[in-house]
DNA sequence: GCTTCTATTGACATTTTTGTCGGTAAGACC
DNA sequence: GGTCTTACCGACAAAAATGTCAATAGAAGC
């Protein structure tokens, strides 16, 4: 019943590039807003203000769009650790704030959200980005510290996991268990602070 | 096209109870063999050997038979965590064996997939047996051995958030990172053991 | 201005999934 | 055997979600 109900809408042409980015970027402000089953065709591309038959066109899928939105994610995750490496820096600190950008990035960003949602789709298999981004961080910030590279990777392997469980049932656990929100976070962070203690002190391994 | 295609079935007629444990228990078996996604009206219904609007009847909505099947869960698993727990046994092969069962419900099990769906839905807020469920084992498991509530409350946190990390994301990150299967387990299970070190030998708090 | 390319659109088709409703039959109780 | 309760069924309704397709309109090149 709307006066303009036939109006037709002007179009903006985008290049394929920016027309990609403007619809996964949509679709990362939805993702953090709503979670990953909010990611529906007419959800995304009414945020990113285009119909969806336009989305298909760029993607093929909502599959594709959630994986590319994934892929899209890990490179900012890995961007921002390297780039915020400081050499200089006393290297416990270092580890801190590569944690915490674990931790910022699965629990406030949703990339563990949409990570669970992938999994549970069956999707996960196609991120086979993550191998790179792994070897990315591994060479470029845990190597150069002496570390071996096995253990290296075995570090990011757990740090993930445990980095994903905390951002995805985190909070609702600790909410149900009566706990202030953040601690299970904490809770986390000292687990691998320990770990760490008792590795160099010779306590396990 | 089949001959039988108008043939009535032969109903079975249950008490309540008897229908819904028929119900949940199908659904169990749905959820580890495909995963909580298959968890849908005419896919339980179908494996219960009943019509969807069976399961409607007693449950009254879909989402209501995904909390009933986790709340069905968490009770086996404290009641198998509680049965299993030997007081002749030496405090560290009750640690192990706890840490095993746990891992194993929320790996194998599927709990930890059901669990990650609720969370994504929206619907773990309703699951307020958690609470009991947790105070069940610090009470009868962990705080006999000497261990302070408060603490024993943050064992479980860490411990049942790793646990799902694990179980959710554990082989699918290892296969990405091309390690064996069960790697990440393995290494979740040793940073609860270096924590506990560290915390026995005063490294940490 | 004219042509070409294709990003974008609107309308339609289809599938999947949840839920409603009136009637039917199994089994308990008398 | 008769009655009553309600677990159960079949058919229908409706919404949600993905995807197809022909037509349109920006924008660049000539």
């Amino acid at each position: 019943m709307s006066i303009e109900a036939s109006a037709k809408r002007t179009r903006v042409r985008r290049s394929p590039e920016a027309a990609r980015e403007n619809i996964l970027a949509a679709a990362e402000a939805l993702l953090i807003e709503k979670g990953p089953q909010a990611l529906k065709l007419a959800d995304v591309a009414a945020a990113a203000g285009v119909v969806h038959a336009t989305v298909l066109h760029h993607f093929g899928s909502i599959a594709d769009v959630h994986t590319a939105l994934m892929e899209r994610m890990i490179r900012q995750l890995v961007a921002q650790i390297l780039e915020a490496d400081d050499p200089d820096e006393p290297a416990a600190t270092r580890a801190e704030s590569g944690a915490r950008m674990l931790f910022d990035a699965f629990e406030s960003r949703g990339a563990a959200r949409l990570a669970a949602w992938l999994e549970l789709t069956g999707e996960s298999r196609r991120l086979t980005l993550v191998r790179e981004a792994v070897n990315e961080v591994v060479a470029n910030r845990l190597a150069p510290k002496g570390l071996d590279p096995a253990a290296a990777e075995d570090l990011v392997l757990v740090s993930v996991t445990l980095a994903m469980g905390v951002g995805l049932f985190g909070d609702s656990l600790a909410e149900l268990m009566g706990k202030p929100p953040g601690r299970t976070r904490e809770l986390a962070a000292n687990l691998l602070r320990g770990w760490m203690a008792a590795f160099s002190a010779g306590l396990i391994r």
